[in-house]
DNA sequence: TGTACATCAGTGAACGCGCGTTCACTGATGTAC
DNA sequence: TGTACATCAGTGAACGCGCGTTCACTGATGTAC
């Protein structure tokens, strides 16, 4: 009667995402899915990884209880969101690998890697460094892919000439990183668009082999 | 009767602080505000910037009510916190412009902004920067006030020729609170302590002239 | 110095709010015949 | 192809929580005599 295994379980916890096996998932489910996804992406590009869970809910047209259907709570919705952009990130630096100039590839790709932290207020950034690490595979599988992809980039960079020796890759990262968030605030200071481009040219220099 | 100068008014509003003119502060009424501004200066430092108002005023051992006798809301109180942050190191920049080496002189108060900046997770950097602002003239005169003392030191060292002139204050300052901001996570990341460091040298690097 | 009193700072329960999260119920979907 | 049915995704009111903020009341403090 104590045995764990026969014991009624309330709930067979989906886990969200879709069932591992079994039926194909739902026409409906798959639909809500990606506008839960697309809804979360607006929020969180507007008011940070912050963003109400359930205003995500609601922009996405479904009630709050789908959304947990879907996702086990905030890091994996993140996660989620964040997964595109990473693999965008990923399949652009395998592309600038075979660039002619590899301090033009590195450069190229960090400037991508700018773009896309600085939307979603540092989203793509300290959430990807960090936070989400705590989450388990997801985050940590993110970190490292971002980190894998400037790893290459800086070596080649390295072996080519056009970048210093003593430059460790998560130290690039993380310079980039604090350049998309200062220059992400709340509300976006209207005062100088060009800022960041123009700071990431100064690390951009500070790269260059001397 | 319509006429609003004689409708009686529910409060004078003390506006916070202490009252212009008239009786001096009570003694416990000075004492309160100096432990809510050290209780904000503690939960800012562990909590950040969005710590709860009501456990500073539990700290401070007062009534809420006492914090905003005192202070009109956050934004005030995130001021009083960061005056002597801001006082010490316009001091510090004021003694460093007659330092022997221009070019040091604005690497060591850099070194300070950065550690300033990085307790209080950003606090003395973004707040500084742009939040404050908002709020009218306290925000305002910290941010002028630390933009004031790297143009000074930034142009000295232009002068000396030990650092590029193609190089606003506003943009090294920025590139500074970035670093602080990217390497200040909710819990300090126990992996490298010793990365904010290592990023503003590379900083420096990017600042000597060519 | 001692005392009566007016002032005004402090108190803290209470409010309204939006948050994250749950769960009993509804009903759309896919399957089997 | 048409229909009956089982499954399971969706719903959304409701909950508990901590937040920022208020305000009627209390009482410590400084003043005047």
């Amino acid at each position: 009667m104590n045995d764990p295994q026969t014991e009624p379980q309330p709930q067979p916890k989906p886990q969200g995402r879709t069932a591992a096996v079994g039926r194909p998932a739902r026409a409906d489910a798959v639909r809500n899915r990606e506008r839960i996804v697309a809804a979360a992406r607006e929020a969180f590009a507007e008011a940070g990884p912050e963003a109400s869970l359930n205003e995500i809910a609601r922009r996405a047209g479904v009630g709050p209880g789908t959304l947990y259907r879907n996702f086990s709570g905030r890091p994996e919705l993140l996660a989620a969101v964040l997964k595109d952009r990473v693999d965008t990130l990923c399949a652009r630096a395998r592309d600038l690998l075979s660039a002619d100039s590899a301090g033009d590839g590195l450069a190229e790709w960090l400037r991508a890697f700018l773009d896309h932290a600085r939307v979603n207020q540092g989203l793509g950034g300290a959430l990807m460094l960090e936070q989400l690490e705590a989450t388990g595979a997801l985050g940590t599988d993110c970190h490292q892919r971002i980190l894998d992809a400037v790893t290459a980039l800086l070596a080649r960079a390295q072996d080519a000439g056009a970048a210093r020796r003593d430059l460790a890759p998560a130290d690039l990262l993380q310079l980039v990183v604090g350049i998309a968030l200062s220059t992400t605030h709340k509300q976006a200071s209207p005062d100088d668009p060009e800022q960041a481009k123009r700071l990431l040219g100064l690390v951009l220099d500070a790269t260059k082999a001397r």
